[in-house]
DNA sequence: TGGAAATGTCTAG
DNA sequence: TAGACCTTTCCAC
């Protein structure tokens, strides 16, 4: 999936063109007709990520809501108690997001793009290269005439949210639906730390904690979104081969300063990743060599993917293993 | 055209 | 731990 990063770029997005505005809600696809229902015609007043839950807020119906000229900041810690209706939204492997009309870019180093979520070829590449014709985004030329607005909703639209100006697809979600504060209030009581919602030393304390109490393999408990908000699988194999620690180690034989290395390296790995949108988690990159990981997806990690090739460091070729049902990358002589 | 794979999570056994 | 689920893309046949 799409890893912590790239919600939090999905709630930049919609926090940059939908919130403060009155939504058109709906389900093209048909499976969250009634969801729609209940959100259709709100004003969005909040959206947020934790870890790898999106959530979009939403005030009364009739379109009222927010003062202040509607605008809410993302990141706002602990739980807006404005929004009545909060949608959620959980990408899974294969969720993304398209953006269509107006789209701002989110930082100053990234471009507006009309895709955020699973990679797809051909979109990764034009993300990654911020090639021409992306779908009316500002700041990108069009190849020929803007397509018409709103265009037909392509392929198993779950849920289409529509502003005058600016339009959100999303398909292949593991969760969309609709919750109440208490929902909400709930599922961030579950989360562990997110470097983006919980900054600070207690953030790092508790992470660090999590980390070292218990048995299992340090390289599931990354993966534990109740340990740490928003590590995936690439970030894992990547975060682990940085701070050269063999994935089965236990938890409680990782060392309190090897564990809080590991939530620091989350923090700036993460802010990097929103910054730009893209990770690029070789350590040995120049500017020259970055800036062609940026282009290339191939050249992007040091250890992910890149099984059987040899280390980037040591020669070892890169061992690629099954850890609780997912794809484990690492290099059984620099991680130990 | 069918199968495999992909940045994930949940449930049943 | 295995299987289900969500969707799209690529590749072998």
């Amino acid at each position: 999936m799409p890893e912590g990063h790239t919600v939090h770029r999905i709630a930049l997005q919609f926090d940059a063109d939908f919130v403060g505005h009155v939504v058109a809600a709906s389900s093209p696809q048909g499976r969250f007709a009634a969801g729609a229902a209940l959100l259709d015609g709100r004003r969005m007043t909040a959206a947020r990520a934790v870890g790898k839950h999106l959530l979009l807020g939403f005030g009364p119906a009739g379109g009222a809501g927010t003062g202040a000229g509607g605008r809410r900041a993302v990141r706002v810690a602990g739980l807006d108690p404005e929004p009545e209706q909060w949608l959620r939204v959980h990408l899974g492997l294969y969720g993304a997001w398209d953006f269509h009309g107006r789209i701002s870019p989110i930082t100053t180093q990234s471009a507006a793009v009309g895709s955020m979520g699973a990679p797809r070829l051909r979109r990764a590449v034009r993300m990654g290269e911020g090639e021409r014709g992306l779908p009316t985004a500002v700041g990108t030329v069009p190849d020929d005439a803007p397509p018409p607005f709103p265009p037909e909703p392509v392929g198993q639209v779950r849920v289409r949210l529509m502003t005058a100006g600016s339009l959100a697809d999303l398909r292949g979600p593991t969760a969309c639906e609709v919750l109440t504060p208490e929902d909400v209030a709930a599922l961030l009581a579950k989360a562990g730390p997110d470097p983006r919602v919980d900054a600070g030393a207690e953030a790092e304390a508790s992470a660090v904690r999590r980390l070292t109490s218990r048995r299992t393999p340090v390289g599931q408990l990354l993966m534990d979104q109740s340990v740490i908000s928003g590590i995936g699988n690439i970030y894992r194999a990547e975060m682990l081969f940085r701070a050269r620690l063999d994935p089965h180690t236990p938890g409680t034989r990782v060392p309190t300063e090897v564990a809080r290395g590991l939530w620091r390296d989350w923090v700036e790995l993460l802010d990097d990743g929103v910054r730009t949108g893209v990770m690029v988690t070789r350590e040995d990159l120049d500017a020259a060599g970055r800036a062609r990981a940026v282009a290339d997806p191939a050249l992007r990690h040091a250890v992910y993917g890149r099984a059987g090739e040899p280390c980037l460091v040591c020669g070892t070729p890169i061992v690629r293993e099954e850890m609780a049902g997912r794809s484990l990358f690492w290099c059984p002589t620099c991680q130990v």
